[in-house]
DNA sequence: TTATTTTGACCCGCA
DNA sequence: TTGCGGGTCAAAATA
């Protein structure tokens, strides 16, 4: 019963993630956070053009388009439908007001059970609407517009904030097309998360970048969309947080580059591994329960079964059964099982497993040593400001973070920084967010928020492109907690003709 | 019957 | 020194 029989909702899958209220800034977030609480933090995301997406996506009109219209497009682009439907959810004209999670309902709903669901385009609101796949199946996540659908929103702790970012980078020499060839569920054969999750095989098998980051599109396209273009880049490492669980020295992904240290479980199909433990690739037991205080949702306490294996991982979930954060300590001494290829539909060649070396953290070559691996969909605040997460609990070597690393790129790519800020216009607002590209993918622009706005959404929009502001400005202003989220918004396609989506009412503010 | 989860209690570090 | 809180233990419950 527990965790492994529950098929929990996706927890940040794909590509955000969320960021604990005690945290740091966490690059990504999706999350899943949840609380019971109100008001949620809704980050603004800074859409990347669409143009192309629109092109892609909007066929559906409704939201959700995806269905065939816009799996023609995707189809040809040999693009996984999976992101498709998350990006289409984002692109959508009506998504004003919607909120982050309402948009992550609809990433997170599989192709499959979108499209039956998908919303007219009125429905489109609901950005998760989109998804409002079934309620069965998506508890937290169903997207729909009706209530149900916001209580994945609704119980996101105040606390924490939920960052839409997602970069999602397909490296080069890897065909999305491939994603669909798996066998697997729904017209396309496959799941968002199993999409993204071979997506990430392949791509670590090419020893490429793979970020799954909000930005489909930006892999997807050669051209840098038009979004990030504009917004001065800077490399940071917003990606702190997402850091991987422990690699296996020995997995058969090595290799995988420092870049995976952006890559962030929950936004993978694998992700899934979240709320089941054994889907990262390894056997947990749960040893434990409690109700953290400062945290709303209940940590569950995980070790790793395997004989002589020190390693635990600690999982927040929230009420509805989103994982908000997952945080792994130690370093696995063995081989992950060799099991299920098949429960992630992941059709890997010659890897089956790497869906779940890629939870594990194999990806994370790079950290190794880092006995602790943060995954947090909670507010990014924690990945910089507990040390904690950064790297102290780790039993293991407990050499350097997934942030350490991160760090280290930016010093040896400097030249990407351009410590640029935007600070939001209301007054007395202070919010402010960082944009920096990410080093590894210039295509990727990472997005860091800094506080919370206190004030309601501005009603000026025009089409979605308040979406991403609405979402961050209604974060609770009830409780005005600093608080720094960050999040990747590559959403284009990386065509340069696409407009912005929604953006932060932001002016740039040379700090530096 | 076995493995896993649940859950209250205990331990320990920290302020 | 004390209280708080996170982490762990272990018996009971459950699948």
């Amino acid at each position: 019963m527990g965790e492994r029989e529950a098929e929990p909702p996706l927890p940040s899958t794909t590509s955000f993630s969320s960021s604990s209220s005690s945290s740091t800034s966490l690059p990504l977030k999706l999350t899943a956070s949840s609380s019971s609480s109100s008001s949620s933090l809704r980050p603004t995301i800074t859409l990347p053009p669409r143009t192309s997406i629109e092109t892609l996506f909007n066929g559906g009109g409704g939201g959700g388009g995806n269905s065939s219209g816009s799996g023609l497009g995707l189809s040809g682009l040999g693009f996984s439908p999976g992101p498709m439907t998350l990006v289409s959810s984002f692109f959508n004209d009506n998504d004003d007001c919607k909120s982050f999670s309402q948009l992550l309902a609809g990433a997170m709903t599989s192709p499959a059970t979108q499209r039956p669901s998908l919303p007219p385009p009125t429905a489109v609101e609901d950005v998760g609407g989109g998804g409002s796949g079934g309620k069965d199946d998506d508890k937290s996540f169903s997207g729909g517009g009706g209530e149900e659908e916001f209580r994945f929103q609704q119980n996101r702790p105040t606390g924490l904030a939920i960052s839409p970012s997602s970069i999602f980078t397909v490296p080069p020499g890897l065909s999305p097309a491939g994603f669909l060839d798996s066998p697997g569920q729904g017209p396309f054969g496959m799941t968002h998360q199993q999409a993204l999750a071979q997506v990430t095989a392949q791509a670590a098998q090419a020893h490429t970048h793979v970020h799954i980051q909000a930005d489909y599109s930006s892999s997807l396209s050669a051209a840098p969309a038009t979004s990030l273009t504009q917004l001065p880049a800077f490399t940071t490492n917003t990606t702190a947080h997402q850091q991987v669980p422990p690699s296996i020295p020995d997995s058969g992904v090595a290799n995988q580059s420092s870049d995976f240290s952006h890559f962030d479980q929950r936004s993978q199909p694998s992700t899934f591994a979240v709320d089941k433990p054994a889907d990262d690739g390894y056997n947990w037991r749960k040893y434990g329960q409690k109700q953290v205080k400062g945290s709303e949702f209940p940590r569950s306490y995980y070790k790793c079964t395997f004989s002589g294996c020190p390693v635990k991982k600690k999982v927040e979930r929230s009420l509805d059964g989103q994982v908000t954060e997952i945080i792994y300590k130690g370093q696995h001494n063995h081989q992950p099982p060799q099991k299920r290829a098949k429960d992630t539909g992941n059709s890997n060649q010659g890897n089956p497993d790497f869906a779940s070396q890629v939870q594990s953290g194999n990806l994370n070559k790079l950290k190794e040593g880092t006995g602790l691996y943060l995954m947090s969909k909670k507010d990014q605040e924690s990945s910089q400001a507990t040390p904690e997460h950064l790297s102290g609990t780790s039993d293991s070597e407990e050499v350097g973070d997934a942030e350490t690393g991160v760090d280290e790129k930016d010093e040896d790519e400097p030249e990407a920084k351009r410590q640029s800020y935007y600070k939001c216009t209301t007054v007395g607002c202070n919010v402010r967010k960082h944009v920096e590209r990410a080093s590894s993918d210039p295509k990727a622009v990472i997005t860091t928020y800094e506080g919370k706005h206190n004030h309601d959404i501005p009603a000026a929009k025009t089409s979605s492109h308040n979406t991403a502001n609405s979402i961050a400005s209604q974060s609770k202003p009830d409780k005005v907690l600093p608080e720094k989220h960050s999040l990747i918004n590559n959403m284009g396609l990386g065509n340069n003709e696409q407009q912005p989506i929604a953006r932060l009412r932001l002016k740039e503010e040379q700090i530096t």
